[in-house]
RNA sequence: GCCCCUGUGGCGGAAUGGUAGACGCGCUCGACUCAAAAUCGAGUUCCUAACCGGAGUGUCCGUUCGAGUCGGACCAGGGGCACCA
């Protein structure tokens, strides 16, 4: 059983074996200390791809180190199988997005299983199977009878030719993908979960999660977007048919004297009621033109209309200030209306600039420079309010005080707290996802569907031969009872946005009763998630969206737990170079060749143009197929490969050469476990201080998700005991990284296992311990400088004194020759490590 | 536009404010071999023929006995921006 390790005969053998004796199926009621570690469940996409292949192993690492700690551990995996792709390839293939579905897990399940890791397999789940999405449907009526649940207007991307709703990423260059039409925004009724209830929860919630990255807490708060501030009133001149008075706010009370102008957004009241006046219709037409992202609107070009209104200053009622409307006001923000400020706010400096409005200095460093004129920019900084009244001398914070003490005392506004988090719109306009369990009735409004019909299914027979959602069109399914009265009424043909889906896959996982969600006791036993591991692409909506939920069931006495995830990782992507054909479009890396040092299309013989190295994407085409690498190097390699070099929060770049330096490494341990070691009774205690410095450093580094650092830790060990001579230790060193290995090269490490001898299997066996008082060396290198910079290195006992340690360091020939006979002025010493002479 | 992150040899990267380049890839030379593959050994930041030495962690400035690491400004690349998942 020597010679090469055969990873197409041991892969398959021992994944066999885990599946035979379930090794991995997770056990609720273990006395065991329970760790839940769970990845981010892909999107059945049809292949898994290299990201899923890092995602995975990172997370299989932990699952087998913990496991061999001793502790019962949970890592399921399912799929988030609902979503737009299916409905795409449905539209392209004319194929069920059920069945194209379906098809997909099969396979990436297929190929999962074959890179070997520890998941329990027996609680697999689809969220577009009904034992899934029926028990979604439950929760959201909880939800949605706790008042958590509303329905109003919002505006979504409207191609106008194919009379459809568009996601973001189907609107290109303000036109709609397939039809190529300028994308309008139109308002729809929609529903919306109140996730701004949880607003001030999910803020402070952040700061027990002293498991996650910084970064992200940052974004979620940034995202969140608490901020303190004034809402007033401005009067107008002369009141509307709709309005005496227009409300804004301001983070920036201070600056209430530097006001030149009022904007309200195109949907804001006051411009719907001037929507008769030719010239205002005209421009509110152009502001719905292109899409609705943020990104969109805040670099299009700043509009305004001057409405010829105007409003009076609440500070000084002769003052006048003209009404305009303008795109870059979002009616989703605030109250959908701003006051100008361009002194102190770079768009609103542009605005004025544009519209020749005032742009007065109100904050300034110093007094002194009041009159200063504002230059190309605005001031945003803080500083001391001038020109401002019975403002002026004073900083920033305390005028803001003050004028919000004056608009509260005289009733004009009052100080508050605003966020710039929006409830979650949770409809879309689709087949593809999880039905809204709701009719909807003339008499009784909506209501929702009663327990005992759930779920609410989709319906098998519908077609994707004209744009728009089939569910909406379907002769027969959305004609129903009312549920209440009994009267003819319709379900509800929206579909949940799919992030709800992801919303509690996790507690799912944790317990699968077949009568309802989940057993919270069952549940409790496994949350909050140990580790969590995904792409930092979500570290806003999902984890947000999770969160909330999580909160929004502990609100409603479901479960007792705040926060889902316990520790959150971000892992980088993995990244390859792209190609494109010469009319544009993407190729996949099996469709080109390479030819010198140009690439070509394999099926059409034409000249590729290499793109950059970006994200492995579905849209770019640059992914690999893990398959076939699977089948050349086997699962352990590509295992280790995804593991090394890279750190893993860090993006990774495919190579061929790395796969390749993986696998010859699965071979050398092989070598080492395999190669006959004649015994001898002769110790290599400095051989030993290696071996429990590595057990230390590679535990330490699993634990600190150091996959690289843990992968080097190895590779300087297996060195080490390549170069030992035959002994008892050697043994026990072979042994010991044969245990090391064991969670990132399962199969070697069982396989070199059971050729050791040992008895049961290694992800059964015990992590190897160490012994501190083993790892330090009696000798260590002193590092000598001269005025910060090296010169000389020194070996020295341990423990050496400062004094000892100076008279070392002078007596040093490269010392000396720099000192060139001055003398030193002061000198340093780090004991053990270094010591360093000022001249 | 706004929020967040990342820049170190030919490449991936390592380095509690204390010897920059661990470890791997690639490359060069050598051993083994009839030859190759595999394997093993040595070398590999740049400048200088070599020694001595000098320069060097995106750029500039600062703090410090000492900066890849801390602070400031800038440049470049990436992620997110609420209907991709």
């Amino acid at each position: 059983m020597t010679g090469r390790f055969d990873p197409s005969q041991a892969d398959r053998r021992w994944q066999a074996r885990w599946e035979d004796e379930r090794t991995f199926e997770a056990n609720s009621t273990s006395s065991k200390p329970k760790t839940y570690v769970l990845e981010m469940f892909p999107y059945p996409s049809g292949r898994i791809h290299m990201g899923h292949v890092r995602n995975y192993t990172m997370g299989d690492v932990i699952a087998r180190y913990r496991r061999m700690q001793g502790h019962e551990v949970l890592h399921p995996m399912g799929w988030d199988a609902f979503g737009m792709p299916a409905e795409n390839a449905a539209m392209e293939r004319k194929v069920h997005p059920g069945q194209w579905t379906w098809a997909n897990i099969a396979t990436m399940r297929r190929q999962l299983k074959q890179l070997g890791f520890a998941l329990d397999w027996s609680r697999e789940l689809a969220t577009c199977d009904p034992s899934y999405y029926g028990h979604e449907q439950a929760l959201f009526i909880d939800l949605f009878n706790a008042g958590l649940v509303y329905r109003k207007e919002s505006e979504v991307n409207w191609d106008p030719v194919d009379m459809t709703v568009l996601a973001n990423e189907q609107v290109i260059d303000g036109k709609g993908w397939r039809s190529g039409a300028p994308v309008e925004r139109r308002k729809l009724s929609q529903w919306f979960l109140k996730i701004t209830d949880f607003a001030e929860h999910l803020l402070e919630g952040l700061a027990t999660l002293d498991h996650w990255p910084d970064k992200v807490r940052l974004m979620q708060e940034n995202w969140i977007g608490k901020s303190r501030g004034l809402k007033f009133r401005f009067r107008l001149v002369e009141p509307t048919a709709e309005t005496s008075e227009i409300e804004v706010f301001t983070t920036r009370p201070d600056t209430i004297f530097g006001a030149s102008f009022v904007a309200v957004s195109p949907e804001h009241p006051i411009a719907l009621g001037l929507a008769a006046r030719p010239d205002a219709a005209e421009f509110i037409r152009r502001c719905k033109a292109g899409g609705t992202t943020a990104a969109e609107l805040e670099t299009q070009e700043k509009l305004g209309f001057d409405t010829g209104l105007e409003v009076a200053h609440p500070l000084d009622p002769d003052w006048r200030l003209p009404v305009y409307i303008a795109n870059f006001v979002l009616m989703d923000y605030g109250s959908g209306a701003i006051f100008g400020v361009p002194g102190h706010d770079q768009r609103d400096f542009e605005f004025a600039t544009k519209y020749k409005l005032p742009i007065p200095r109100v904050v300034a460093p110093s007094v002194a420079e009041a009159s200063a004129p504002i230059g190309s920019e605005a001031d945003v900084g803080h500083g001391i309010a001038v020109n401002s009244r019975f403002l002026d001398g004073m900083i920033t914070e305390a005028a803001a005080a003050e004028v919000i003490r004056r608009a509260e005392s005289a009733g004009w506004g009052e100080g508050t707290v605003a966020w710039r988090l929006r409830d979650w719109g949770v409809s879309r306009q689709r087949y593809w996802g999880t039905p809204i369990p709701i009719i909807h009735c003339q008499g009784c409004g909506p209501v929702p569907v009663p327990s005992g019909r759930l779920p609410v299914t989709l319906p098998e027979d519908v077609s994707f031969d004209v744009p728009g959602n089939p569910l909406d069109r379907h002769p027969t399914w959305k004609h129903v009872g009312c549920p209440s009265c009994g009267a003819a009424a319709v379900r509800e043909t929206d579909t949940l946005d799919t992030f709800v889906d992801s919303s509690w896959y996790f507690i799912r996982f944790a317990s699968q009763p077949a009568d309802r969600p989940f057993d919270r006791a069952e549940a409790e036993a496994w949350l909050p998630v140990a580790q969590y591991i995904g792409g930092v692409e979500h570290a806003i909506l999902h984890l947000l969206y999770a969160r909330f939920w999580t909160r929004a069931l502990q609100r409603i006495g479901r479960i007792g737990v705040a926060e889902p995830f316990k520790g959150l990782f971000t892992q980088g992507m993995v990244t390859h170079e792209t190609y494109r054909a010469g009319d544009g479009s993407w190729l996949s890396p099996d469709e080109v060749r390479r030819d010198g040092d140009d690439y070509v299309q394999i099926a059409t013989g034409q000249p590729v143009a290499l793109g950059r190295v970006e994200k492995m994407s579905k849209s770019k085409r640059n992914t690999i197929d893990p398959e076939p690498i699977l089948e050349k190097y086997g699962a352990d390699a590509v295992r280790w490969f995804m593991l090394s070099d890279s750190p893993p929060e860090r993006d990774l770049e495919w190579s061929e050469a790395g796969i390749e330096g993986a696998s010859r490494f699965v071979q050398r341990v092989w070598r080492l476990a395999t190669a006959s070691a004649a015994h001898s009774e002769r110790e290599d205690d400095g051989f030993e201080r290696k071996l429990h410095r590595t057990i230390a450093a590679v535990g330490e580094a699993i634990e600190g998700l150091q996959f690289n650092k843990a992968v080097a830790q190895l590779y300087e060990l297996v060195s080490a005991v390549e170069k030992a001579p035959p002994s008892a230790s050697r043994a026990q060193a072979v042994r010991i990284l044969v245990l090391l290995v064991a969670p990132m090269a399962p199969h070697l490490a069982e396989e070199a296992w059971a050729h050791l001898g040992e008895q049961g299997m290694v992800a059964d066996a015990p992590w190897p311990t160490f012994d501190s008082s083993l790892m330090v060396d009696e000798q260590v290198t002193l590092a000598v400088q001269v005025n910060g910079k090296l010169r000389d290195t020194l070996n020295a006992p341990r423990g050496l004194d400062r004094a000892a340690a100076e008279a070392l360091a002078l007596a040093s020939d490269k010392v000396q020759r720099q000192l060139d006979g001055a003398m030193p002025r002061k000198v340093i010493v780090v004991p053990d490590r270094l010591v360093n002479i000022v001249a």
